[in-house]
DNA sequence: CACCTCTTTGTAATCGTTTACATTTTTATA
DNA sequence: TATAAAAATGTAAACGATTACAAAGAGGTG
């Protein structure tokens, strides 16, 4: 493989030359840059962009971890980061930390010795050391997807408080009394312990007295709000609406009630988060949170891009969310029996 | 920050030693090791892959181009191909085609400049300039849900014709005889073509002629599925059942003839392919052509991994594919009206 | 044409590792 | 204990670009 020094050679200039041609070519009289051009032609010259990396101290890459990028509000948020991305010449590297830390830690470590400029994370501890150590050494980060409002991490996401509250008043105003949560794992999701107090809150001001049998805390996928609604529904006292905290949780639980033989949604309301497109196409449609994604990715590519040029200050954005009414929910009736 | 040099002064040693410690610690001294490892505590010492993939012209790094990453079955594949790549550790760079040629060729290049060790491809075009050029460098890569059964690229894939004619022999076997497909554009999708020519084949195997206006080309996404479906309701000899060349085209499908009114699976019957976990979740339930998602991307890894370490020749794989018949297609009955 | 300024090009060090080869130290054996 | 063999360590060049600084060339002016 031919490098810069054979195409200065076959040129006739030096590499310093060569280098500008590449990196500024309006620095370079257009003779000489024919030259260049096409001694680079000739030796069919590909640019190694790990040797510019090398002594530039900049590898034009950033990490990305998520959960799992099965989940498409995950893979909605990485298109927004790669669309930005590759705009400004930057490409992605991925990873999947499966909500588990000791995964995340190691992704955040190879990550750094690979040199990247930056990192987005949907971390499963907001507080880990892992993410400690990188505010230490001031490198360049952001928070994705959290409810962080301020201090020394940027962060762009929703209110995932009020999204949780918002979404337990809709049932409540639909007349529902008994409202179940299903939820991602506390432990590996602040997420859905925003929500979760959200939750509990509008409970609270709704003088709907908060039942632990209630919640249920479950690995975020499909499979968990399936088998959490089955439990449910096995208690004495059921619930006739029921939060998930996010939609494939939801999806999973409309699977489980249909399977034990309820009638969606007049048996069951069930209310998701996130807003991804597939729950609009389910039957009944989901209704839901909706979070923007997509954009979301792109406003957490922009302020990593920021941290990254000028090393500011950290910042914290906190977009809008929405809820979709569709047909999952309904007003409560006092089941007939 | 720290490099080897610092390291090596600290502990007193040659900063070959440092390395071997880093490398191949076995070859050193547990004296020795002890006060290199110490010393690297000392000075927090962070090891840079970048300079080690700029001497050894291995970046430890892959590139994945996925048309996009959206769209779940190209989700299940990449957690394979990462699954399989850290166990190695190995990075993945991913980028998306979003089904168009030069976006794809751009990509290829970004990643080629990045000095990525090898690429692996779910192309728009398996024939395009940008793959040739590939083979003609011996630059390790293989396609990933492809057809290719011989040849010089390596491929891990499923045979989607047979793929489109079990689909379509599912209808047929179920009564229907005006069986309309919904396709990908062929354009930039071969799999869609083959699994066309497919359903052609058995269409005729069956002595049903084929009729050009029951196929229809569109965009791989959930509203082409539902738009399409609209169309050819609207026809004067509306089909009975609809083979949809991917999962999310069917979703969109049963969306779209819910929305017109029609009642499913009786009025029309709808088969999928790809089998993403979602489409068993859904209602009616998707029968689908199932494949292995998760596993094709680990085996294209290692397939990959091959090519990389011995430069071997190209290899192809066929895995299995299934038909998982669910609720949304039925036996044909003639329509009382 | 001499002089100055501005543009273009060249020189050579540098980035942080790895590694072939040379040298030293340790161990084993007679 | 001498010596050969094996193990551990060191030396220094190399990888392919960038870039500060120096040098040369071009162009303009009086």
């Amino acid at each position: 493989m031919s490098t810069i020094h054979d195409v200065a050679k076959l040129a006739g200039v030096s590499t310093a030359t060569v280098s500008r041609v590449i990196n500024s070519p309006d620095k370079v009289r257009s003779i000489t840059r024919g030259k260049v051009q096409q001694a680079m032609e000739m030796c069919r010259y590909k640019y190694n962009a790990l040797a510019r990396g090398f002594v530039t101290k900049k590898s034009n890459t950033i990490g990305l971890i998520v959960p799992n990028i099965n989940n498409p509000v995950f893979a909605e948020s990485t298109l927004g980061i790669q669309d930005y991305a590759s705009q400004h010449n930057i490409q992605v590297i991925l990873g999947n930390s499966y909500y588990q830390q000791d995964l995340e830690a190691g992704l955040i470590n190879t990550f750094l010795e690979k040199q990247v400029d930056g990192l987005i994370i949907t971390t499963a501890n907001p507080k880990g050391g892992q993410i400690k150590s990188l505010l230490d050494d001031q490198f360049p980060f952001v928070q994705l997807y959290s409810t962080i409002k301020k201090g020394p991490v940027s962060a762009v996401g929703i209110d995932n408080y009020k999204g949780g509250y918002e979404a337990t008043l809709h049932l409540v105003e639909l007349g529902h009394r008994r409202i179940g949560m299903i939820a991602g794992r506390f432990n590996v999701s602040d997420r859905s312990f925003h929500r979760w107090h959200g939750y509990k809150k509008c409970l609270r001001d709704n003088d709907i007295s908060y039942d632990s049998s209630l919640l249920l805390q479950t690995d975020y996928a499909l499979s968990g709000g399936r088998e959490c609604v089955k439990q449910f529904m096995g208690l004495k006292k059921r619930p006739s609406a029921i939060f998930c905290s996010n939609d494939y949780l939801a999806l999973g639980a409309i699977k489980g009630a249909r399977e034990i033989g309820l009638v969606l949604p007049q048996d069951l309301s069930i209310i998701g988060f996130d807003g991804i497109q597939i729950a609009s196409y389910v039957t009944p449609s989901l209704t839901t949170i909706q979070q923007p994604a997509y954009e979301m990715g792109k406003i957490g590519a922009d302020v990593l891009f920021q941290q990254m040029a000028d090393g500011n200050k950290p910042v914290q954005k906190m977009l809008d969310f929405k809820l979709i009414t569709r047909e999952s929910t309904v007003q409560y009736k006092v089941p007939n029996k």
